[in-house]
DNA sequence: ATAAATCCCAGTAAAATACTCGGATTTGAA
DNA sequence: TTCAAATCCGAGTATTTTACTGGGATTTAT
């Protein structure tokens, strides 16, 4: 039941970009920088998002990649499934398989996957990456003053 | 992003043993038949319970397991902690380490983090055992005319 | 005494994760 | 036109986790 590094490093990584790209392309080389990400690694995360419609890359020297559409048109949902793909924390055979009554145990517990899904989904789906960008201004603006006595 | 085999046999057994515990223990093996998990795999999963004191065991010939209190006061979180360990989709690190300031970019992650993981709890833990068994008489009973036309 | 059970620990095959590497292609700029 | 910076693409690989299996010790009702 965790997250892998997929996820994890792909939000970070959109993130980046969105803070970033306003004005050009950003390279994975400047995001894996910025991030402490492998950078082969990055790219193939990049792949995954670029497959799902959530980026837009821009070939040749000078390109890179920028958002496909504003940050607040972005959820951390479609992020995190790109990268990881379902998000689903069981996928129910009992929904696919037409075995249906033998295993009536089996098919109760669907009723909680199904409730664990609809929790995960609705929170993912709820915070926009726009929100993370916002949130991630007003962090460095208290942080600021610690640069000094901050080890 | 993927409950594992533990919480999902683990679950299922926990439901089956609240089923039939009412009267006397029930062992390792009678569960293992119901349910169709491997007998040595189960007996691991029944520790880790014992150990998180859901479940009691009665040692000897006879013997078995029941549950530590009564299943309205179990829920599947309780169950899924026990087995799966940490529920949280992502273990922070953020949290523990005291570089605090230089990340101001992986901080901000934490805030999804920490709203996934929030949705996760509050869903498993309003779900009790006893809801599930209810659940599981009323499915069966449903079902039952099922028996003769249905593969 | 025996058989049915939990208990306990160690090993192991398969799958998933988290990468790395090499090279092809595109493209802006000198 | 050449070069370098970038994306693109596919294959390989070490490490970790998962999902088990097996053997033997201990407890206890009959």
């Amino acid at each position: 039941m965790k997250l892998s590094t997929k996820g994890r490093y792909g939000l970070r990584a959109l993130i980046d970009l969105a803070v970033y790209s306003e004005e050009s392309a950003v390279s994975i080389g400047s995001i894996a920088a910025r991030q402490k990400i492998s950078e082969s690694y990055l790219e193939q995360l990049m792949a995954k998002l670029k497959k799902a419609g959530l980026v837009v890359s821009i070939r040749g020297a000078g390109g890179g990649y920028r958002l496909a559409r504003p940050a607040g048109e972005i959820s951390v949902g479609d992020i995190l499934r790109a990268l990881e793909g379902n998000l689903e924390a069981v996928a129910c055979d009992g929904l696919k398989s037409d075995r249906g009554c033998e295993d009536a145990d089996v098919c109760v517990t669907k009723y909680v996957w199904q409730k664990i899904n609809e929790s995960i989904t609705q929170a993912v789906d709820d915070i926009k990456l726009s929100q993370l960008v916002e949130e991630g201004k007003k962090v460095k603006n208290i942080e600021q003053p610690c640069q000094n006595g901050c080890k």
